[in-house]
RNA sequence: GCCGGUGUGGCGGAACGGUAGACGCGGUGGUCUCAAAAACCAUUGGGGGCAACCCCGUGUGGGUUCGAAUCCCACCGCCGGCACCA
C-alpha cells in the first residue's frame, strides 16, 4: 500500500516540496533549534527515545512519535523555554550487527550510511533537533564512557562475574538478559531460548530492587509502564524457614514461603531440578539415579507437568513438629528463585497439590475454608492441625509462627523479588568490549580509567562463533596484555556489553558531547538533569526504562548526577497500526513515511498522524484519512494568502481568538494533539466564513499560524514570512490570552424536566440561579409540559442546566 | 490466575457528573462544469411522524444521583504486561 497510486499533488498554490526544502535549509543555516546550554533562563530538556539506525530507515511509528514530541518541544520553545531537543543513534547492538552480517558488510562501514539516511528522514519530517549535540553509541568517544560506567559499577561491587543458568539464543549465538526473553523466545530473532550454565558478567540491579520499586511512586509516568515495572520487579513478602536435613551432605535447607501460616501443612520439600548443588541434597546412594533422571528431563514445555519429580532419598525435619518429610527434586520449582527450594503444602498450594496427588503424598488441611481432598484451598482462614496455633486466623498465624521460628533460630520474615540481576555479557562483536583484564594472580581487574576506551578491534570476520566466546577471543594480539595491577600475564575479557548499557545513560551525555575528559560535565548535568519530559515506546518498559533508572541511581549514589530518577515525567506514545494490526514486514502492511512526504508533504503527514487519535493511544493508519489533513492545510494556505486581511477591531472575534488560544495552550501542554487540531479546524472554518463575509482579521490569521506552527512547522513558517514577518515563527512568542476575554459571554443552557432536555435557554453568563429558574419556567414549551404539575424541586447550575423535578 | 488499559454512529474518534456523537474519513443531495476532478454548500446514530416533535441509544446486569459514557458493585469482550515466582 505504499504506492498511493496518485500523482504528487499540490495544496492549492502551496508547493510543499519547494517550501519544505527552503525552510529545512534555512533552519539549518540559522541554527533555529540550537539550545543555549550554559545560560538558559528556563531549561526544558525535551527527550525522545533515540532509534537504532536500521537499514529500513524511519518507519511510520517513528514519524508519529517524533511528530508529537517535536510539536511539544516547539510549543514549549515558543512559550519561552530554552528547549534542548537532541537526537542520536543507538548504533551498537545485535540488531545492527545482524543486518551487517546479512548484507555482508562491516558495521563500521554500513552504519554511517544508515545513520545518514535516518537523519535525512528526520530532517525531512521537520523535527527540530539540535544536531550540534548528536551522539553515536558506537563511537569511541561515547563508549569510552560506557566502559567507564562499567568500571564505576565494578568499583562499587555492582558488577560481578558469576556462574548461573542463563538464557542462550541458539541463533544469535549469545547469552541474553531475562528482560530480552519474551515468552521463552529471543527478543531480537524469535528463536526459542535455551538454558546454559555459564560464567557471565552481571550488574547487580537486584541490590536496587526495593529502591526501584519505591521510586515508581514518585514518577509521573504512563500507567502501563509503571504497572509493567512493578510486575517485573515482583516483590513478595513472607518468611525464610530452615529445615534440618538428614541423609545427605547438607545439614539444612532454607525455604522461602509467602504462607508461613501453612507451615504445619508442609508434608515434603522440593528442590529445583536445575539447582546448581542438587547433589548436596541427595542421599549418596541416590546420586547416580538422580543424575540420570536430570539428564533426561524434557525441555521446557508450554504446559507445566507437575507430576515430574524424583525422591532424593534424604529427609527434612519439620521445624515445628519434628516430623520427617521426604525431599524431592522437580522442575516445577525454580532453582533460581528464592533459595531454589520450597516447603510443599499440598493442601494450600495448587502446584504442590498436583505433585502430591501424582506421587501419593499426604495432603493435610491446616487452613479452613475449602475441601483439600478436591483441590488446594489457597485462600486464608482459620488454622487447624497446627499444634498450638490452632484457632488463629491466617494473618495472626503468620506473625506468631514467624516469631516462634525466630526464637528458635529457625526462621525470620523476608522479602523476595522476582527481578534478576542484569546479565550484560554478549558473545558478539558489535558492542563495547567489557573493560576487564583477567589475571591468574589478581582475578578480574578493571582497566584503569586513564586507559579507556578499550577500543573494539577492527576484525574482518566478526561472525559470532557459538562456542560461548566472542569473535574477539581469536584476536590474540589484542587479548594478551599485562595485568594492570601486578604486571603479570593477563587476558582481556572478550565479551562485549549489552546494547542496553549504552542506552542506559545516553541522556546524560547529550548536554556534554563536547567534553572530552568527562562523561558528563558537572555544571551542565546539574543544569539539565533530570530530563524534563521523556517520550517513547512502552515496549521498553522493563528494558531500557528500567535499566536507565538503575544506572542513574547508581550514578546518583556516587555523586555524579543530581537526581535519583532520570525521567520524572514519561509519556508512552501509542502504536500506529494498519488494517487492525501492528505494522511489520512479515505482514506486508508497513507504510513508509517517505512516500507520504513525497505525495503530501511532511506537514500533512504530521497533522494526519497526530489527528488519528490520542497521542498515548495511537491509531489506525488509513490512506483515505489523509485527505482531511490535506484539505485543512490548503484552507489555511488560502486564508493566510488572501488579499482581504483587515485590521478592523472586532470585540466578538477578539474574544473568540482568546478562547482559542486558551484551549490550544492547554491541549499542547497535555499532548492532546488530536483535539487541538480539531479546534484549529473549526477555527479555520470560521475564518473561511469571515473571508466570505468581507474580510479576515490579520491578528486572527497570525494567531492561527502560531498555534499551528508546532504541528505544521514548514507551511506556517512560509506563511509567517508571507504575512510580512521577519524572524522564524518558531522563535516567536506563543500568543497569550486574557482569561476574562477567553471566557464565554453567552451560554446556551439546557432546560430539563426530570433530567430530560426539553428546551434550551440562551443567556448571558453571570445570571443568578433564581433569574435562570424564572426564565426557564416562562419558556412556552416548558410551561406546556409542566402544565398543572407542581414543581417539587428545581436544580439550577449556572452556565450548565436548569432541571425541574416534578 | 494476578496487574494495567480499553469498550461510544459505517469508520477514526469528542465529551470538568450537566444538551452524547465535537473534529475528521466515508456516504447522500446540491452549486460550479460540456463532463469530470478539485473546491464550495447542505445533510448524515436508530426508529416513528406531513410537521411541531416523540421514543430508543455509549459492551451486559444492577446501584448511587435531580441528572451517569463518566462514580460504585458484579459480569462479558478486546489489547498489553507478568506467570510453575512458592
Amino acid at each position: 500500500m505504499q504506492d498511493t497510486g496518485e500523482q504528487p499533488q499540490r495544496i492549492g498554490a502551496y508547493d510543499h516540496t519547494a517550501v519544505e526544502a527552503k525552510w529545512r535549509q534555512r533552519w539549518a543555516e540559522e541554527q533555529t533549534y540550537k539550545a543555549d546550554l550554559d545560560t538558559p533562563a528556563r531549561p526544558y530538556y525535551n527527550l525522545m527515545m533515540f532509534p537504532y539506525p536500521s537499514a529500513e530507515g524511519l518507519h511510520t511509528g517513528h514519524a508519529f512519535t517524533f511528530s508529537g514530541a517535536d510539536a511539544h518541544g516547539r510549543f514549549r520553545r515558543m512559550q519561552g523555554n530554552d528547549v534542548f531537543q537532541p537526537m542520536g543513534w543507538d548504533a551498537f547492538g545485535i540488531h545492527s550487527e545482524n543486518y551487517a552480517l546479512k548484507v555482508g558488510e562491516h558495521p563500521t562501514r554500513l552504519m554511517p550510511r544508515t545513520v545518514a539516511n535516518f537523519k535525512r528522514q528526520m530532517d525531512r519530517l521537520g523535527a527540530g533537533f539540535d544536531w550540534s549535540h548528536e551522539l553515536n553509541t558506537s563511537a569511541p568517544d561515547y563508549y569510552r564512557w560506557t566502559q567507564w560506567i562499567f568500571v564505576q559499577l565494578m568499583k562499587r561491587g555492582l558488577a560481578e562475574q558469576k556462574e548461573a543458568a542463563v538464557n542462550w539464543c541458539p541463533r544469535d549465538l549469545t547469552v541474553l538478559a531475562d528482560e530480552q526473553v519474551i515468552a521463552g523466545r529471543c527478543e531480537r530473532c524469535g528463536a526459542v531460548v535455551e538454558r546454559r550454565v555459564l560464567k557471565q558478567w552481571f550488574l547487580k540491579i537486584t541490590d536496587y530492587a526495593q529502591q526501584l520499586l519505591d521510586g515508581l511512586d514518585t514518577l509521573d509516568w504512563s500507567d502501563v509502564v509503571v504497572s509493567a515495572q512493578r510486575n517485573w520487579i515482583g516483590r513478595s513478602e513472607g518468611a525464610m524457614i530452615r529445615f534440618d536435613l538428614e541423609g545427605c551432605a547438607r545439614g539444612d535447607v532454607t525455604v522461602f514461603t509467602t504462607r508461613p501460616d501453612t507451615l504445619c501443612g508442609a508434608t515434603f520439600l522440593v528442590v529445583g531440578a536445575d539447582h546448581p548443588k542438587l547433589d548436596e541434597f541427595t542421599a549418596p546412594e541416590r546420586r547416580e539415579a538422580v543424575a540420570r533422571w536430570r539428564a533426561e528431563l524434557p525441555a521446557d514445555q508450554d504446559e507445566p507437568d507437575f507430576s515430574i519429580g524424583i525422591d532424593l532419598g534424604s529427609q527434612g525435619v519439620h521445624p515445628l513438629t519434628g516430623a520427617r518429610v521426604p525431599v524431592f527434586a522437580a522442575p516445577y520449582v525454580l532453582g533460581g528463585y528464592g533459595t531454589g527450594a520450597i516447603m510443599a503444602v499440598p493442601g494450600h498450594d495448587e502446584r504442590d497439590w498436583q505433585f502430591a496427588r501424582a506421587h501419593s503424598l499426604p495432603i493435610v488441611e491446616v487452613i479452613t475454608g475449602g475441601d483439600v481432598d478436591d483441590e488446594a484451598y489457597t485462600g486464608s482462614g482459620v488454622l487447624v492441625n497446627s499444634v498450638e496455633f490452632d484457632g488463629l486466623s491466617s494473618d495472626e498465624a503468620k506473625q506468631h509462627i514467624v516469631a516462634r521460628l525466630q526464637e528458635q533460630g529457625r526462621g525470620e520474615s523476608a522479602v523476595q523479588f522476582r527481578l534478576r540481576d542484569w546479565l550484560i555479557s554478549r558473545q558478539r562483536y558489535w558492542g563495547p568490549p567489557i573493560p576487564v583484564i583477567h589475571c591468574a594472580q589478581c582475578g578480574p581487574v578493571p582497566v584503569p580509567e586513564d586507559q579507556l576506551p578499550v577500543l573494539l578491534p577492527d576484525v574482518e570476520d566478526f561472525k559470532p562463533i557459538g562456542t560461548g566466546l566472542s569473535p574477539l577471543a581469536s584476536v590474540e594480539e589484542w587479548v594478551n596484555v599485562p595485568c594492570p595491577q601486578c604486571g603479570g600475564p593477563g587476558r582481556r575479557e572478550t565479551d562485549v556489553s549489552d546494547t542496553f548499557l549504552d542506552s542506559a545513560w545516553y541522556f546524560l551525555r547529550y548536554p556534554s558531547t563536547e567534553f572530552d575528559g568527562v562523561p558528563f560535565d558537572r555544571e551542565r548535568t546539574w543544569r539539565w538533569a533530570p530530563v524534563t519530559i521523556y517520550i517513547g515506546g512502552k515496549e521498553h518498559s522493563v528494558l531500557h526504562l528500567l535499566y536507565a533508572r538503575f544506572i542513574n541511581r547508581v550514578l546518583y549514589d556516587a555523586g555524579f548526577v543530581p537526581a535519583q530518577e532520570p525521567f520524572p515525567l514519561f509519556r508512552a506514545n501509542g502504536l500506529i497500526i494498519k488494517d487492525g494490526a501492528k505494522m511489520s514486514k512479515s505482514r506486508g502492511n508497513v507504510v513508509s513515511p517517505d512516500v507520504y512526504m513525497d505525495t503530501y508533504g511532511a506537514d500533512t503527514l504530521r497533522v494526519y498522524l497526530l489527528f488519528l487519535g490520542p497521542y498515548e493511544q495511537g491509531g489506525d493508519f488509513r490512506d483515505e484519512g489523509i485527505s482531511g489533513a490535506v484539505r485543512f492545510l490548503s484552507r489555511v494556505w488560502r486564508i493566510a494568502t488572501a488579499d482581504t486581511l483587515t485590521d478592523a477591531a472586532d470585540d466578538r472575534r477578539e474574544r473568540r481568538r482568546h478562547a482559542l488560544v486558551k484551549a490550544i495552550t492547554e491541549r499542547m501542554g497535555g499532548l492532546r494533539f488530536n483535539t487541538a487540531i480539531a479546534l484549529l479546524m473549526t477555527y479555520v472554518d470560521e475564518l473561511t466564513g469571515d473571508a466570505a463575509a468581507g474580510g479576515v482579521r490579520r491578528v486572527d490569521v497570525e494567531t492561527l499560524l502560531q498555534l499551528l506552527a508546532p504541528l505544521a512547522p514548514h507551511i506556517t513558517e512560509e506563511l509567517w514570512e508571507r504575512t510580512g514577518h521577519t524572524g522564524s515563527i518558531h522563535r516567536s512568542q506563543w500568543p497569550g490570552y486574557d482569561p476574562s476575554l477567553a471566557a464565554a459571554q453567552e451560554v446556551t443552557i439546557a432546560v430539563q424536566i426530570n433530567g430530560k432536555v426539553r428546551d434550551t435557554l440562551h443567556v448571558p453568563v453571570g445570571m443568578s440561579p433564581s433569574e435562570l429558574e424564572g426564565l426557564a419556567k416562562r419558556l412556552p414549551r416548558i410551561q406546556e409540559l409542566l402544565a398543572e404539575k407542581p414543581i417539587r424541586k428545581a436544580i439550577v447550575v449556572p452556565e450548565r442546566i436548569v432541571n425541574f423535578v416534578v
